[in-house]
DNA sequence: TGTACATCAGTGAACGCGCGTTCACTGATGTAC
DNA sequence: TGTACATCAGTGAACGCGCGTTCACTGATGTAC
């Protein structure tokens, strides 16, 4: 380890992005992500004006490995209907959900003001404009009314999805949350379709 | 103020959810509940093992209120058909979300493992349990299975929706989060009916 | 009814901890001449 | 090429704060006789 690290501001980023993952962003400190770097606690603030700063920065990369993943999710896919693309893009949208729960949390967490990060706006408003395209493919000369309903409809859902999919209830009657819970993870893609339907 | 208080416990509770819906849960401290109901920091100790059992008392309450209103909501429209009741059931769901928002994020939060408290995992399911009744009239003769999934979805949407109505994002092209979400705020209703058909 | 006493429900001081941030510093680097 | 020096990117010590919790205590209450 050198005096002069280098790369210590990627690195930091990155030390963050594996602590909120592990530990979640509620229990991130400056000091842990130091010394996660292997360097002295003072460091960071070469980087980053305040804690909030290099949060934010963590919050952007989950919102662009979110765009990222639904981008590749329909075009691997490209030559399929609106309604197949459609569909990937929502399992990819649930899998980074679950994958990443406390990153994903972070990213939706009031803690960090997004108008205060301007380039933070920048990435979140990229992996909502995925979906508005996918769905504009899907629903071709709808109203831009009747799209924003439906953009944030299906948002809401799979954001909510992602909410409840990983609660710790495991309630006893037959019909209940734990056993619904199963039947959806087990199955997205069904789901998904089925919530097109109805 | 006498010295034995005679109903501190009570007090407590309610200057604690007093607090939460002010300034959130991780804001929430024990002595700030203390001061609040005029009483040493080290008073609550007479009545709660812990602060988390106090939150865990908190987020009880929320649940036991979102039932409460859930079961207005579908009574005051008694005579109406599955449907309209349903509508009513949304609209108090999302009301709720809105109105009690930081109190609907300790409810949802992982900072108190519910297991740990049996009564309150009783009132969550109690209050998802409304949900089902609904969709059971809504929905007659429907399998235990569709109906799981219908319930999740449902309160998926909802629990996404309330998530997702008050971010304050404020993107700048046409189509965007931030239009779309006052034109949800501005007629829930049929918003909410749309999303039975689609 | 009066008194002794156990129990209950408060109090204030203190402990120990982790945190974000500041400060004066120092070693490494790069550049002008 | 060698040297003086400004600048950069680290360091360790320290500050001040708020927190959950424990402790020995004390005043109020209720009950047995």
């Amino acid at each position: 380890m050198k005096y002069h690290h280098g790369n210590l501001k990627e690195e930091l980023i990155t030390s963050a992005c594996k602590i909120c993952e592990i530990s979640g962003h509620d229990h991130m400190s400056l000091r842990s992500i130091a010394k996660e770097a292997s360097v002295s606690q003072t460091a960071p603030y070469r980087h980053f004006k305040t804690k909030e700063c290099l949060l934010a920065e963590v919050s952007r990369r989950g919102f662009d490995e979110l765009t990222k993943r639904l981008r590749a999710a329909t075009s691997k896919v490209n030559n399929a209907n609106a309604k197949d693309r459609f569909l990937e893009m929502g399992l990819a949208y649930l899998e980074f959900g679950l994958e990443k729960r406390k990153t994903y949390d972070l990213m939706h967490s009031p803690v960090i003001d997004k108008l205060e990060f301007p380039e933070l706006l920048d990435s979140a408003t990229g992996a909502f404009e995925e979906l508005v395209q996918i769905l504009k493919e899907l629903f071709p000369g709808i109203s831009e009314d009747s799209l924003g309903k439906k953009c944030i409809k299906f948002w809401a859902m799979m954001h909510g999805l992602v909410g409840l999919l990983d609660m710790k209830i495991e309630p006893e009657t037959d019909t209940n949350a734990g056993s619904a819970m199963s039947v959806v993870k087990d199955d997205f893609r069904s789901f998904l379709e089925e919530s097109l339907e109805i």
